[in-house]
DNA sequence: GCGCTCCTGCGACCATGTCGCAGGAGCGCA
DNA sequence: TGCGCTCCTGCGACATGGTCGCAGGAGCGC
């Protein structure tokens, strides 16, 4: 319990909890166990994966004050969600994470790629268009190597 | 009812059921009046757009059977759906619309962008990671030029 | 320690989509 | 033309992911 990683841990949880405070938040339990369930949780948590997570430490707390956590979380500019093709987001800390989505459609693997490799797109689609992307705040559906050598191509 | 228009309207009608039928489906009310429908609504329709314009015309139609019948022109290759961000998905017929989809976050205004654009990020994200993206299966939130103008960039 | 105000738990609600069932209709075949 | 197999449909229940309004409780500034 005493180990530099949960030290370390307990310090991002304090970071992050004054920068919610600082925000202009309360500090209150459903806020901190999200954001330990965000630490915890480092790969790319739906919000059931953080409700279940939160619910298996406390049980009390609801699926609602979950949602509206991240609301707050987001607004403090403390958590992104990024939308996976179908369905559900996921959530991340902020900074820790900005990096590119590619999601198979045929397995659900997450790969990630550097936000550079978009560039290119997003200087062309602005000059075409007029619109800004925002290349950490979704996901691109693809097929992985290997869902691309056992299917056939057809299948969308 | 017998403008060029309207003949035109019948001819991409009948051709898609044939290629429906090719493909080994039924020719049904039902399929007629969401080929109709799509052909109609040749913006972005939603599912629910689709539904109720096929409730317009032809109110005994259920909702479930609109979902069925829009798997099934999917998978005779006829149709295809985008995922915008949030929620629904929208249909096209497949060809018609072979592009990007860029959709302003703050106003849910759509843009459309050449395949193009994306040659240079899908041939990066191919050699880093080797996924194959699926560029015209899915949309890109961004700001457009207006919201960008009006509001702070720091909301996301 | 007080009290304002925000936050929470609860449960109902909504939207989008899926499923199983029983009956009806399309279409291949004779 | 008519028969019959099999697919398709209408129906309603269900699943999932998220939101909302309410009344009570807790954080935090003073």
């Amino acid at each position: 319990m005493t180990e530099p990683s949960d030290q370390a841990f307990a310090d991002q949880t304090q970071d992050l909890l004054q920068r919610l405070r600082d925000a202009g938040h309360r500090l209150t339990t459903p806020r901190r166990a999200v954001i330990e369930a965000l630490l915890i949780l480092d790969t790319h948590p739906t919000a059931d994966d953080l409700v279940a997570n939160v619910a298996s430490h406390y049980p009390e707390i609801h699926r609602s004050t979950i949602y509206r956590t991240l609301d707050a979380l987001s607004e403090a500019g403390l958590v992104s969600h990024v939308h996976l093709g179908h369905g559900s987001a996921v959530y991340h800390l902020a900074g820790s994470h900005d990096h590119l989505h590619i999601v198979c459609s045929s397995c659900d693997r997450v790969a990630h790629a550097d936000l550079g490799v978009l560039d290119d797109a997003k200087r062309k689609i602005q000059q075409r268009t007029g619109f800004e992307i925002n290349p950490g705040h979704f996901a691109i559906p693809a097929i992985c190597a290997d869902c691309l050598e056992s299917s056939s191509p057809g299948a969308c």
